[in-house]
DNA sequence: GCCTGGATTAACCGAAACGGTCAACAGGAG
DNA sequence: CTCCTGTTGACCGTTTCGGTTAATCCAGGC
């Protein structure tokens, strides 16, 4: 890798990377054509094999980049500052959404990454995924106050349901934005609404 | 289209339009070879073009079979024969799970599909989904008796939550089965618990 | 055994796409 | 003018892809 891509302007290292997250999660490793990110990204091709010696190693410099975005926003948003279950969900969903209006493919190309079958890449992302993603549920149930809980409740399955919701619900404003349809400034305001009824619910 | 297709054993059958959907759901059409398809079908690529006469044909084919794979399956589980929103909602799960067994690729190919960017698909296609999608929603909102939930709850809300979490729910259990771990024999019992749960909420 | 006809395929073709390279170009600094 | 840095169009060898064709396989009838 060039370190001299690191001098380039913050704003077209960013336009870059993001093309390149944007083909990578669209398409396959194998499938996904080095041209076409430098056509998203408004550069020649030459240009990204200046700064990146191959595709592989392109690729590479993503995963790890998004590992570290993730860890960013998290830390900056304080997730682990609190034992309360519903702020903790808060707080990493608001750092999700500040992670998504920098680079807006990153969790799709996460996803898809980890589930990438060429076997230059499979072994060497799958261990840190699982290790990243394990570690942050451990401390999530390591650090919240369960006792606040009814009795009759399966905490865990009310986490799973609000990921998947929070998921659902993410992916749709995503929708909304790209056809510019009109939606409220505060995009988490209704979901956080969902937040607060499941709580009042499944709190003593 | 060669009609000689359907004399085909029916196990054949479906081997090939399985291996078309899961090809088809993991790539855009563009970048899914037909080699591919015939190869996870366990066919010949002159095979198939001898039953179809090109690509495209082949893509809408299995467009219009899935449109009629998902009404077959909603009438069958007599989807619209009741009024009460959370069994109607329960009848269209069983009906997407029956499709799913036989078909387990048919609705990421459907989803795929509805984004399709290639101009010779996408005329044909969004409008059909669309559609679709708007006339069974209405129907479930003409059917549905509103009347029993509380004034409070934003049914549609809950609608969609349910939606959102049916769906991780059911990507879970796909993604459990395909890596062999146990699960529960009746794979809905867990969810159907939410469906009650969240029901004994929004009643009045 | 041989013939026939439909199902199936290996081998092939021309065109396009792909990863990667390289010589050349633009333009600002001295 | 020269140098230097960032940038690119054009190119290359290889692979992939949609689609074709001629040949093969095989069951059933004689």
């Amino acid at each position: 890798m060039n370190y001299k891509f690191f001098q380039l302007p913050m704003e077209k290292q960013q336009r870059i990377i993001n093309a390149a997250y944007k083909v990578f999660s669209k398409n396959s490793y194998k499938k996904a054509p080095m041209s076409e990110i430098a056509d998203v990204g408004g550069v020649s091709k030459a240009l990204l094999f200046h700064y990146f010696t191959n595709k592989l190693e392109l690729y590479m410099f993503l995963w790890n980049s998004s590992i570290a975005q993730i860890h960013k926003a998290s830390s900056e948003y304080r997730v682990t500052d609190t034992t309360d279950f519903f702020e903790m969900i808060h707080c990493s969903l608001l750092a999700k959404c500040s992670v998504i209006r920098s680079y807006p493919y990153l969790y799709q190309f996460a996803v898809k990454a980890y589930y990438e079958q060429e076997p230059k890449i499979k072994s060497s992302i799958q261990e840190s995924f699982y290790a990243v993603n394990k570690s942050s549920e451990n401390i999530l149930w390591e650090m919240v106050d369960v006792s606040k809980f009814r009795q009759d409740i399966d905490i865990r399955l009310i986490y799973q349901e609000l990921l998947w919701t929070s998921d659902g619900y993410l992916r749709q404003i995503i929708l909304c934005l790209k056809n510019r349809f009109l939606i409220l400034k505060n995009n988490l305001k209704c979901f956080v609404g969902m937040l607060q009824h499941t709580e009042n619910h499944v709190h003593m």
